[in-house]
RNA sequence: GGCUGCGUAGCUCAGUCGGUUAGAGCACAGCAUUCAUAAUGCUGGAGUCGUUGGUUCGAGUCCAACCGCAGCUACCA
C-alpha cells in the first residue's frame, strides 16, 4: 500500500473561489478519490494563502482587521469547496501556528548552514502609507517606449520587463503620493548553492516534460537569490531576530502544506507527520499546481525543504489555465463564474465531469465550450451510462423479482469491461482524466449496442427466451455497475445513488472485476438530471450582474462618492500669505510663504495670470496642509491652496470670511 | 526580444516509433426502434492536418522559417 500525501495550490485570502480554482481543485481530488478506491492511504490537505500586503489592504478597505478577513474568507473557500465535493482532509491557513513555527524553523536552518544572507535593496517607498510599495501598487512611465499608466514590473503596452525603480514618474496607487526611494536590509535564500541538485531533481520524473524544458531554461540561465524578506508594516511572520522584517508571502505558502498536514496529524490518530516529511520519507508527496507557479514549486521550494533536512516533492503535477468559450474568463462576459454561483443552478458533479473529461497530464489551456458542456455531460451521462441502468432495471423488476442472473450471458463483453480497470487505473494514476472519459463512454457504448442487438423488449414474455432477457439485462446491470466504478473518482455523488440501487457497500477498484451474481437490486430512481441549457445562462447572467455590482463599489472607491471618513483625512487650514513672489522660468507659478499658525510653508501655486503677488501678501486662504509634499523644478510645493474656475486668467482663490486666524482647521 | 506549449471536421478533441484510404464524441441528415430521463441502434455527408520550404521511397507526425493563440521571462538594457 502506497501513504501518499497530495496538495492543491494555496487560493489567495482575498477574493472568492471560481472555476479556475475549481478546475486545479476538483482534478486534485478526482486523483485522490482514485487512489482510496485503490487501496491506498492518502491525504489531501489545502489551505488559504492568507499572507501578504494584498491582504492588509484589502482588509483595511473592508474596514475589518486582516485576521478577522481571512478567517472568513477560509470558511467560505472550505465550503465552496465541500460544495463541490472536494474532499480535503484539512483545510487550514498559512496564518496558523504551525505554519509559524515551521516557517521560523526552516528559515533558521537555512541561516544556520549558510543558506542565507542580507543584502541592501533600494525600492519605492510610499511616505505616506509608510510602506514599501511592490510592484502592483506603482504605476509610471515605461522607460523603455515612454508609455504611461504602466505597473512596475512590466509594460503592457510594449512588454519590456523592469524595476519599479526604473518607471519614470512615479505614483503610489496606495496614496497618490510620490514614492521616493529607500534603501533597507532585505533576506535573501541563495538559491544558487541548489543549482546542481535542482538540474538533478527537475530532470527526474518529478515534472512533466515541458515543464522540465522550461526550468531547463531557467536554470541554464544561473539561479539568482530570492528575496524572502519585507519590511513592515506586512501582514505575515516576523523573522526570527531581524527586527521590523516579515517572512515574504511565497517564503510560507509553501511550508503551508506542511503546516496544514501538521495540524492534521495533531487530530489524526495514528497519523505521523516526519512518516511524510522526514529526509528518508518513503511515503510519497504530490502537488498539484498551476503553470504561472511553477518556479515556486519546482525551484524554490525542493531546494527550501533540501535545505533544511525534509524530503522533496515525489511530483509536482502542473495543468493549465481555464478560458471559456475560448477567451480568458471575463466578468463583462459572464464568464468569471463564481463557485457559489454556479452552484445557485447547477450540479456539482456536471463540472466536475466536464473538467474530467477536459484534463490530460499536460499543461495546455483548457477551453470550457458552455455548449459542448451540455451535450457532453447529457449525452455522455444520461443517454449513454445512466440509460443502461435506467433500460435494464425495469426488466429485472417486472420479470425477475429484481433478482439479478448467477451467469453471465456474454464472456467476451464482460472480459473487456473487467480487464479495462488495469488500463483505467493507468490512465487516472498518470492524470490521463480525459482519455479515461473516452475509454469509459466508450464502454457505456458497447453496453447499449449489446442491448439492443439483443432487443429485451420483444422476447420478455416469451417463456422460452426467459433466461435470456434476464442475462442480457443483469449484464447491463453488471456493466454499469463496472463503470459507476470507473467514475466514482468524478463522479462521488453519483456513485453514493448507484450503489443504493444497487444495494452494494462502496464500490472499490477492484469491484469492476467481479460481478454481480443473483443478487437483488433496489428500484431504479433517475440518478442524475439533464443539465438545462437555460440554467446555464442563469449562471452567466448572474455573473454579469455581480460584475456591473462590482464596478459600481469600485466607483465608489475610485472617489466618486467619498464617505465623511474620507473627508476628514484631508487636512484644510486656514492660511495667511506672508511672502509672495514670481518664480523665475515659470509662467504659471507663484511662489507662496505661508503662516499656519506658528509654522511656515512653502507652496507654488499656479495663479500668476491671475494674481498680482503684491495682492496677495497678507491675504487669507485655504491650505490643503497633509498633502504629500510635491518636488517640482523651482522647489519642494508643501501643500496645495484651494481656488475655484477654469484656469488661466480665471482663477478665483478661497478665503474665508473675516474673523478666521491662520492655522485653523476647515471642517 | 527570448523561451515553453498549442494550431487536425461546424464544436470539443484523439492520432503511439514516420507507414495502407486521417479518427472519435457532439452537432447535422436519413433509416430502424419504442425497454429506457425525447434515451438507444444502423447508415451517411463533412478535412488545404495554421502557411511555406526541406529531409525521406513515404510527413498530421521529423527539421527550418513564418503566421496566429496562450503563458512564462529569476536574460539583458
Amino acid at each position: 500500500m502506497r501513504r501518499i500525501l497530495v496538495t492543491s495550490a494555496l487560493p489567495n485570502a482575498n477574493g472568492a473561489m471560481h472555476l479556475g480554482h475549481l478546475f486545479e481543485h476538483i482534478q486534485t481530488d478526482i486523483w485522490v478519490r482514485f487512489q482510496r478506491m485503490m487501496g491506498n492511504e492518502c491525504h489531501y490537505v489545502c489551505a488559504d494563502d492568507a499572507h501578504g500586503t494584498a491582504t492588509m489592504l484589502a482588509a483595511e478597505r473592508a474596514g475589518t482587521t486582516a485576521e478577522a478577513m481571512i478567517e472568513s474568507f477560509r470558511r467560505e473557500h472550505a465550503e465552496d469547496f465541500r460544495r463541490f465535493l472536494v474532499g480535503h482532509d484539512n483545510y487550514h491557513s498559512t496564518h496558523s501556528a504551525e505554519n509559524e513555527h515551521f516557517t521560523a524553523a526552516i528559515y533558521e536552518r537555512l541561516a544556520a548552514d549558510g543558506r542565507t544572507f542580507t543584502a541592501e535593496v533600494e525600492q519605492l517607498y510610499d511616505a505616506e502609507r509608510k510602506l514599501f510599495l511592490a510592484d502592483r501598487f506603482v504605476k509610471g512611465t515605461c522607460p523603455r517606449c515612454g508609455e504611461e499608466d504602466q505597473y512596475g514590473d512590466n509594460c503592457q503596452e510594449c512588454g519590456a520587463t523592469y524595476d519599479a525603480t526604473e518607471l519614470g514618474e512615479p505614483r503610489s496607487l496606495l496614496s497618490a503620493a510620490t514614492p521616493e526611494l529607500r534603501s533597507s536590509d532585505h533576506y535573501f535564500f541563495d538559491l544558487a548553492q541548489f543549482s546542481d541538485f535542482l538540474k538533478d531533481w527537475t530532470a527526474s520524473d518529478a515534472v512533466q516534460p515541458e515543464v522540465a524544458n522550461k526550468l531547463a531554461e531557467w536554470l541554464t540561465g544561473g539561479l539568482k537569490a530570492w528575496d524572502i524578506s519585507r519590511d513592515g508594516p506586512y501582514f505575515g511572520f516576523t523573522i526570527p531576530g531581524a527586527g521590523d522584517k516579515y517572512f515574504y508571502v511565497w517564503m510560507d505558502a509553501p511550508i503551508g502544506y506542511m503546516a496544514s498536514f501538521k495540524n492534521l496529524c495533531e487530530r489524526t490518530e495514528g497519523l505521523d507527520f516526519d512518516d511524510f516529511w522526514a529526509a528518508d520519507s518513503e511515503a510519497e508527496v504530490h502537488h498539484f499546481i498551476g503553470k504561472d507557479i511553477i518556479n515556486f514549486h519546482c525551484l524554490f521550494w525542493p531546494a527550501v525543504l533540501r535545505g533544511s533536512g525534509y524530503r522533496t516533492p515525489t511530483k509536482v503535477h502542473t495543468h493549465g489555465f481555464i478560458t471559456v468559450d475560448g477567451v480568458q474568463m471575463s466578468k463583462s462576459r459572464g464568464t468569471f463564474i463564481n463557485a457559489g454561483t454556479y452552484l445557485e443552478h447547477l450540479d456539482p458533479e456536471y463540472l466536475r465531469y466536464y473538467y474530467a473529461t477536459k484534463l490530460a497530464a499536460n499543461t495546455d489551456d483548457v477551453d470550457i465550450s458552455l455548449d459542448d458542456f451540455v451535450q457532453r455531460v447529457n449525452s455522455d451521462l444520461v443517454g449513454k451510462v445512466v440509460n443502461i441502468a435506467s433500460r435494464c432495471a425495469g426488466f429485472i423488476h417486472r420479470g425477475f423479482d429484481g433478482v439479478l442472473s448467477a451467469s453471465v450471458h456474454d464472456e467476451a463483453l464482460w472480459d473487456a469491461v473487467a480487464q479495462a480497470r488495469h488500463r483505467l487505473a493507468e490512465l487516472y494514476e498518470r492524470g490521463d482524466f480525459g482519455r479515461a472519459v473516452r475509454e469509459i463512454t466508450a464502454l457505456a457504448d458497447r453496453a447499449n449496442q449489446y442491448i439492443a442487438e439483443y432487443e429485451p423488449w420483444k422476447h420478455v414474455n416469451d417463456p422460452d427466451r426467459r433466461d435470456e432477457v434476464q442475462g442480457v439485462c443483469s449484464l447491463g446491470i453488471n456493466v454499469f455497475r463496472a463503470l459507476v466504478v470507473y467514475l466514482k473518482p468524478i463522479l462521488p455523488a453519483m456513485a453514493a445513488k448507484a450503489e443504493a440501487f444497487l444495494r452494494v457497500e462502496p464500490l472499490a477498484w477492484e469491484d469492476a472485476g467481479t460481478p454481480l451474481a443473483g443478487h437483488e437490486i433496489g428500484r431504479f430512481k433517475p440518478l442524475f438530471t439533464r443539465i438545462d441549457r437555460k440554467d446555464v445562462d442563469k449562471v452567466v447572467a448572474a455573473t454579469k450582474a455581480e460584475a456591473v455590482a462590482e464596478a459600481d463599489d469600485e466607483a465608489e472607491d475610485d472617489g466618486a462618492v467619498i464617505s465623511i471618513d474620507d473627508f476628514g483625512k484631508i487636512d484644510l487650514r486656514v492660511a495667511k500669505v506672508l511672502d509672495a513672489s514670481f518664480v523665475d522660468g515659470a509662467d504659471k507659478l507663484i511662489e507662496l510663504r505661508l503662516d499656519l499658525g506658528g509654522t511656515q510653508r512653502t507652496v507654488f501655486a499656479g495663479v500668476r495670470e491671475a494674481y498680482d503677488p503684491h495682492a496677495l501678501v497678507g491675504r487669507l486662504v485655504v491650505l490643503v496642509a497633509n498633502l504629500a509634499p510635491r518636488k517640482m523644478r523651482f522647489g519642494t510645493s508643501e501643500g496645495m491652496v484651494l481656488a475655484a474656475g477654469p484656469g488661466g486668467e480665471d482663477i478665483f482663490l478661497v478665503s474665508p470670511d473675516a474673523g478666521a486666524e491662520p492655522g485653523m482647521q476647515v471642517t
